[in-house]
DNA sequence: GCAAAAAAATGACGTTAGTCAGCTTTCTAA
DNA sequence: TTAGAAAGCTGACTAACGTCATTTTTTTGC
């Protein structure tokens, strides 16, 4: 349980920003940044943005893991990411200038800082490196898109199974994997029933251990060879 | 027939320009740019560059077109867009410092410019509405992306066959579309068989009109409506 | 600690779309 | 102009996966 009234994260002592894209802040801009951000506790599952709203500014995860989603024409949703801690979200519709195409959501009880549309801009305009590395990160995520895509064109269900797991256990780190099945079938682009079914498989092939809803991967080789890498 | 000894197009004159990430340079920045480009006569089918290569700088397809893609593990390519003259392709894994994730070759005959690394990124450097121009851009086409997702996978081949034949309108402007099946079916994400079957249904639907491998849409209220929009 | 609600699991069934094999039309280059 | 190659097309078959209905388990709030 993270401590509630613990509201003002700071910057200097954030461990995720370290993996961010504000870790070479030096001691000045971490000053400026801290008395210009808002610090706020997010409950399991609370909405930051919704898709078709507009931007006001970007999330920064202090602790916790978000969610980034969009929805299909019948309403079912598709996970496109999931941000952990030192990761920032919501700046990319601030760029475009439109409203958000995708919603995030809290997958888990979370530490989120928010830097107004304004402040980052500004932060943006005077620090190249700050601005190089959000090009940068852009373009990261464009090339990852373009694996997913193919992935969802090309594999089996159980291929992108395998494949998710992957990531998974990257973004859950040594913990076991603590997601839904329904938001697990979102995230591999298929019916919660499948996805259930092909759980099985995996558990009598002793690839994975399953206690309720957590699941521990037993053998990572067999995934990696399973996703076809 | 493209003339092929007109090796020299000169920016001030492109007119796909105008509609690109270029079009607000003024004389001198344009004359500045005419002079440190090369421009190359493409033939049908000839690449850009090559998944697993290192970018040079970024090419700028003053007419013609070219595919983007992607291999998945067996081979079978995922086109993941078609750009058109006025676009600029190639430059995002210029950002990321690591090699192409995808590859490019060109659709038909084409002219494109090719303007180095280095230049483009001092142009970048010195040039604010430029350097905003393209992260606008980055963060529109990780939108764009995000429906892709969705699309591929919520969405059947039939409803995604109506949602490419849409885009590709939009590519071809007024001509009739002119791929070959293969490249459409690894647009649409299916084996090429479906797709020609797919077709088939279109053409006895009076959807489309079909002579040998151009396709012309007669009615793109229905395109729309089939594709779930 | 219990009742209600939500999530997970299972079974039966039908459809979609992929594969393979063979045939026909169209394109290309000598 | 024509032969060979490439692209397009068709048919038969089947596996993968989605849907719907129902049951069981787990979670949640009082």
């Amino acid at each position: 349980m993270l401590d509630k009234s613990h509201k003002h994260v700071t910057c200097q002592t954030c461990t995720g920003r370290h993996s961010s894209l504000l870790n070479h802040f030096d001691t000045d801009e971490l000053a400026h940044l801290n008395s210009h951000k808002a610090c706020n506790y997010y409950k399991k599952h609370q909405a930051l943005f919704l898709e078709g709203s507009f931007p006001r500014g970007v999330f920064c995860i202090n602790q916790g893991m978000v969610k980034i989603f969009k929805r299909g024409d019948e309403g079912k949703e598709q996970i496109i990411h999931i941000a952990k801690a030192g990761e920032m979200v919501g700046f990319r519709a601030m760029f475009t200038e439109e409203a958000y195409k995708v919603g995030a959501e809290t997958l888990e009880e979370s530490n989120i800082c928010f830097i107004g549309k304004e402040d980052f801009l500004n932060l943006m305009d005077s620090n190249p490196v700050l601005r190089n590395g959000i090009i940068k990160e852009l373009s990261l995520e464009l090339a990852d898109r373009a694996d997913f895509i193919t992935n969802m064109a090309q594999k089996s269900v159980r291929e992108r199974l395998a494949f998710t797991m992957l990531i998974l256990m990257d973004v859950f780190d040594q913990e076991p994997i603590n997601l839904s099945r329904e938001d697990l079938a979102n995230f591999v682009g298929t019916a919660t029933e499948t996805l259930i079914r092909l759980l099985k498989d995996f558990k009598e092939e002793g690839i994975i251990e399953v206690q309720t809803r957590k699941i521990k991967v037993l053998d990572k080789q067999r995934l990696l060879h399973l996703s076809g890498k």
